[in-house]
RNA sequence: GGACCUGUGGUGCAGUUUGGAGUGCACGCCGGCCUGUCAAGCCGGAGGUCGCGGGUUCAAAUCCCGUCAGGUCCGCCA
């Protein structure tokens, strides 16, 4: 039907007849003896010429026969690859005429997402999200490549599995040939992976999907994809390698660079100077330790175990109005209260090299000794602000390092990369209602063997042997080496206040494969999504889906979810519940 | 469950603070003109439940209450 694609066409091709099909971007009308026609297909645009008038209208389907030919002078587009050619005597024919569009197929037209998303199938035309389908393509590709070049097998794993509670809500799959009984979709192939170990498969991966029933995010749909791989006979060396090689692989096919190494970082490091598990490395704005500055300081709003800092260059500009939003925001981010100073030049001393002193409500509270401390601990200049967080030291860390985010200099757009491992996870996160630990990362994470005789004494204390894959600032993915024999599952179990009865009944058939021969295996998952986002440089991982979700779940284009044919929850032996009010 | 922001012809916006006739801009659409344009140009035209409901008022896009939808975030996501 065609024999070249619109946006290959060059110089070299002058000469050639051609025959192109696509979609009309564009048609300049110069009356009954000359129009353009500007193609689109998804490798570009290419201008055909037609000497005379033709009848179509923006995204009509048509295919256009004609000769490439050279620009006159002085006519070439420098805008458009195939700018320097042009089809030239064309004949038009209308494969399908089209209705006006909703919004205009182009990259610099702003549509609202819910129109986009409505029409998706017109929003994918344009050549951006062509571009993002392509490059998720490309990452899937060499992902598994690398896979397969490192002794992995495909498995596929069931979408509908038991409901096993493991922590996300999952979706529900009401049985028809077992009315009342149901079967969830998997949040992660986990638990399939781990029995393909005891299987024997020795080396798994999968580009899975997975599906959680929690609240959406800019970063989070419901369904999400993950490159989902597991070892046998690995530890964490081993899996770190593996995924290395898939991640820096697909980054290579991406920008044509390969990355080095990934550099590590402990939990307790990444939370300390970045106060995050998921560091953004581009820039750094690190927290500053102000503790030692303040013990035993009589101002009261520092009368905590922690106080942290941070520094915003050039800062002491902003208003007070923006100075509550942010204390504001520290506040919905958990912390009691913030604490602002702007450094200025003291007017009262001159010369090249003025003393610095502080403009804040809390300055006259300070001893001389404080704020000497507070400039030389934090290294702040003249014009520079000073945010202070004091609090637990976990939460002065966390909110310093959510502030540091949103207020530094963290740049936006492609590039460049800065990869980190983040290890040595804790192995429990806090406490639930019933004074039990709650996991970290998942029940069958393996502590770490130098805290493994504290699992029992002092359970905060202990770390795990578990890991994720930080990218400027995303939490790209985590994986763990799981737990593989049962004198330590159990008391892993105990610990967290798991009965033997209440993990039979959740994760029997698991425990029981690891009964007829575990190897020892650990394994990763990495977050498709919003690697393939970064590498787009977009903030959204919509953006890099082609049927996405808004945020309560909706899809504009089908209606779902919808309300069941009559009929149909009978069959399934369900009934529903009038909804209240 | 909660906070904040947004909602005005097909698209993007201005108008809302300080109530006074659906007033305006750009793009698109329809018709006409135009032989080198490329965000073509010129002339003319059509197109509106100001998200929805209620209230205040002589009068509401504008003020108040509620509600729906979307976005960002908190909770949630082992």
């Amino acid at each position: 039907m065609r024999t070249r694609l619109c946006g290959s066409l060059r110089v070299e091709d002058v000469g050639a007849a051609v025959t192109l099909c696509g979609w009309v971007a564009k048609r300049r009308d110069h009356g009954e003896h000359l129009a353009f026609v500007d193609l689109r297909d998804h490798t570009g645009i290419v201008q055909c010429v037609v000497p005379g008038t033709v009848d179509v209208r923006s995204e009509y389907v048509i295919a256009v026969e004609g000769v490439v030919r050279p620009r006159p002078d002085g006519t070439a587009n420098a805008e458009l690859p195939t700018g320097e050619v042009e089809v030239g005597e064309c004949v038009v024919t209308v494969l399908n005429p089209a209705e006006p569009p909703p919004f205009a197929v182009a990259d610099r037209v702003e549509v609202d997402e819910v129109v986009r998303l409505k029409h998706r199938f017109v929003d994918l035309r344009r050549p951006s999200m062509q571009a993002n389908l392509r490059l998720r393509a490309t990452v899937n590709r060499a992902l598994r490549a690398a896979m397969d070049r490192q002794g992995f097998v495909e498995v596929e794993t069931p979408l509908l599995w038991a409901p096993t509670p493991e922590g996300a809500r999952e979706f529900t799959v009401p049985s028809r040939l077992s009315p009342g009984a149901c079967y969830v979709l998997p949040q992660s192939p986990q638990l399939a992976k781990q029995l393909l170990m005891v299987a024997g498969v020795d080396r798994y991966f999968q580009i899975a999907r997975c599906l959680r029933d929690e609240d959406l995010r800019a970063d989070r749909q419901f369904e999400f994809s993950q490159l989902d791989l597991e070892a046998s006979f690995a530890g964490q060396e081993d899996v770190l390698e593996f995924v290395s090689e898939a991640v820096l692989d697909a980054a290579e096919a991406v920008t044509g660079v390969r990355p080095t190494d990934i550099p590590r970082m402990t939990w307790a490091e990444a939370l300390d100077r970045y106060g995050t598990d998921k560091p953004d490395l581009r820039f750094g704005m690190e927290l500053i330790d102000l503790t030692a500055v303040f013990e035993g300081t009589g101002v009261k709003a520092f009368g905590a175990a922690s106080v942290k800092a941070i520094v915003l260059q050039d800062g002491a500009g902003l208003s007070r109005s923006r100075l509550d939003g942010i204390t504001d925001r520290a506040k919905q981010l958990g912390a009691k209260g913030l604490a602002w100073f702007r450094v200025t030049a003291d007017p009262g001393t001159g010369g090249d090299d003025p003393a610095l002193a502080l403009d804040s409500p809390l300055d006259r509270f300070l001893s001389d000794q404080e704020r000497a401390g507070l400039l030389s601990a934090t290294g702040a200049s003249a014009g520079d602000l000073v945010l202070v967080v004091a609090d637990e030291y976990r939460l002065a860390c966390t909110v310093l390092g959510q502030l540091r985010v949103e207020l530094g200099g963290r740049p936006v757009g492609e590039g460049p990369y800065r990869y980190v491992w983040v290890v040595d996870f804790p192995m429990f996160d806090g406490f639930d209602e019933a004074g039990n630990p709650v996991p970290a990362h998942h029940p069958f994470t393996m502590p770490h063997p130098e805290d493994l005789d504290r699992l029992e004494s002092d359970p905060a204390s202990v770390r795990s042997q578990a890991y994720d894959l930080v990218l400027n600032g995303w939490e790209l993915g985590s994986g763990s080496v799981r737990i593989h024999r049962a004198d330590i599952q159990s008391r892993v179990f105990s610990v967290l206040g798991i009965g033997e009865e209440e993990a039979q009944a959740r994760f029997g058939f698991l425990l029981g494969a690891f009964r007829f021969g575990a190897p020892p295996h650990a394994g990763f998952a990495v977050g498709l999504d919003r690697l393939v986002a970064i590498f787009a440089g977009e903030d959204n991982i919509r953006e890099v889906i082609a049927f996405p979700k808004t945020q309560s779940g909706a899809d504009p284009m089908t209606g779902a979810p919808k309300p069941l044919a009559p009929g149909v929850l009978a069959g399934l032996g369900l009934q529903l519940i009038p909804s209240k009010g």
